[in-house]
DNA sequence: TTGTATGCGTTATCAC
DNA sequence: GTGATAACGCATACAA
């Protein structure tokens, strides 16, 4: 990396063309004889050329354009979301850009193919989307591609030739990586083990579900408790099931509405272990407070870090840098991030070894 | 963000200068007469002007001069660091730079200031180095930044006073994330758990052992081997304990050479939970195949990752933008990254939720 | 179809 | 002390 890069002029003369032509064939524009075109690609391939994006942003004075479309509503992990896109707005780039977070009624594929349908391609160079697997979203994302706006999905993806790139867990690998939590607190006793999820129907919550099954092995698992999503209905569902079967030495909640799941075991003198899913306020101070043992988290500020590098890369044609793999995290009592939010995850600037 | 952002041709304007002046202002060169240099400063704050740094990197040519210093030999995990790198290199920044990669004899305070003293100031934009805490080593950091080179530390820090920075988890809690995982895998249950370290006198050694012991509580702590980092003897020491201490339920880890655990572990018929440091190939392996039950790591791709972003903007004279904080994370067997070292940690592109 | 010239926001050089 | 101005590598308007 210490020669210095061909630029497109040393393509030209190489190629014996004018800059212009040069540029012509690089950026596809047409008008190019077939000789010229010919000759000036294989002068990008013996001289390595490869376009200074730093400089063509500043001779365009660009500005990115993006829009992130998430669900709206109440859901504290989506909020939480926009809270760290907001507090991270001005480091997520260092170039000019305007991001747009635009929402949509959650779980409603029809507005959001509407919402997604809404967004003029002219004006856009990329577009994230907490996706529902729906074929009217399809259709509309793929409106958007075919327009030459890069798509990619968020958390919650479409089937892989639909959109270019998923930034998001796999779901099956953290309901196995919750089954394998269970099993190690019960290395020595049989677990009987309550699974909570939002709705069957929601395809992440199944695949959690099917990724607990998994590895569970020979453990107990219990019928499923369909919670909603709603705070309320996991409480008077979880108390009750656990009035009903004493025998329950495991929790996991694999959807949302935990504040509920917190109140019902908030009362009571012993409970079993519990495992939820997305570190948010509450499900925080429940961890810290020792009501909860494991919260199982897919780090939105890595997410949102890795969505916009990669809107980026595609924005200026460049093949998306590999970013490694956003995998479950697994957070107990003491490995938790500073607080503050999304706003000062700065490493403790202690005295550290 | 959409506003174009003043540039110093309107501070100069703003100013009543020309263009030369307010550059020399901005960039403090000097020979400013005291009226114009107040003028400017005033039309900097007015405007809020921030210095395009891709337009002065362009108008330079710049590559950006960085060295990394690593202990040699045969560390599993500094190995692996340098892997990583490799691995990375083209991707690092999309800027030209040029990332040099230099070596120094593990433990030794006195050849690490050495290697550091050899580093020409002049030739180089910044350093990140794997310290040691000794005096000869902070001087000879002191020296480095004295002459204007922006100094981190990576994995093994120096005192907060004597860096730009540190790129690296805390160890007291990654200890106290081990004895989490213990008291998760021990809820009905005492726990009796053997301590393995390096050397008592390694202060990273030493912070995870102090927090192991904070959060263990009541649970019985043996006393500590010292395994010198070195799998010959982790493997017999190990072998020996076991023999002797029956009542053994966990073993932590917190050095290296623990493919000699590995080994004393993999003839038995049963074995306690197991709990140690760092993802590399061997360890892996071991988590795979059920030897082993937690392995904590630093995701050295992701602090060679901040290391370099980190650099990049101390060389660009720009408040160091906020990365989340390097946590000790928890690998069972399901939430392992793909293997193929860290070329291809990509997101599976499979049919993901 | 092809080529020339200008500007993007800096830094650095040179003249005043 | 101060002020023009030529690069840097690219996109683009314009001329041929």
């Amino acid at each position: 990396m210490v020669n210095r890069q061909p630029t497109l002029s040393d393509v030209a003369r190489h190629a014996g063309v004018s800059y212009a032509t040069a540029d012509r064939v690089v950026n596809r524009r047409g008008n190019v004889a077939a000789k010229s075109l010919a000759r000036v690609e294989a002068s990008v391939a013996a001289l390595g050329y490869v376009r200074n994006v730093a400089a063509a942003n500043l001779s365009q004075s660009r500005t990115y354009r993006f829009v992130m479309v998430l669900p709206e509503g109440t859901n504290a992990f989506f909020g939480h979301m926009r809270d760290v896109i907001e507090a991270q707005r001005e480091r997520l780039l260092p170039e000019r850009f305007d991001l747009q977070v635009v929402t949509s009624p959650a779980f409603d594929p029809a507005l959001l193919s509407e919402t997604l349908a809404g967004l003029d391609p002219d004006m856009l160079d990329g577009v994230a989307v907490v996706a529902i697997d729906a074929s009217e979203v399809v259709e509309a994302v793929q409106r958007l591609r075919g327009a030459g706006v890069p798509v990619i999905t968020l958390v919650s993806d479409l089937g892989p030739d639909h959109r270019d790139g998923y930034i998001g867990i796999a779901n099956d690998i953290a309901g196995r990586t919750a089954a394998r939590m269970i099993r190690l607190a019960h290395l020595t006793r049989p677990a009987v083990v309550l699974p909570i999820l939002g709705a069957r129907t929601a395809r992440d919550h199944g695949d959690r579900l099917a990724g607990l099954a998994e590895v569970l092995g020979d453990h107990t698992l219990l019928d499923v408790i369909e919670g909603q999503d709603r705070p309320d209905l996991v409480e008077t569902k979880l108390s009750d099931a656990l009035d009903r079967h004493p025998e329950i030495t495991a929790i996991y909640s694999m959807g949302a509405g935990n504040a509920g799941l917190i109140r019902a075991l908030d009362g009571r003198e012993t409970r079993p272990m519990v495992i939820l899913h997305e570190l948010v306020p509450h499900s925080r101070i429940a961890l810290e407070q020792g009501l909860i043992d494991v919260i199982i988290d897919q780090r939105p500020e890595e997410e949102i870090r890795q969505t916009v590098a990669r809107l980026r890369d595609l924005a200026d044609r460049r093949p998306p840098a590999p970013e490694p793999a956003i995998l479950p995290t697994i957070y107990v009592k003491d490995n938790l991030p500073p607080p503050h939010g999304a706003a000062s995850d700065m490493p403790p600037e202690g005295d550290h070894p």
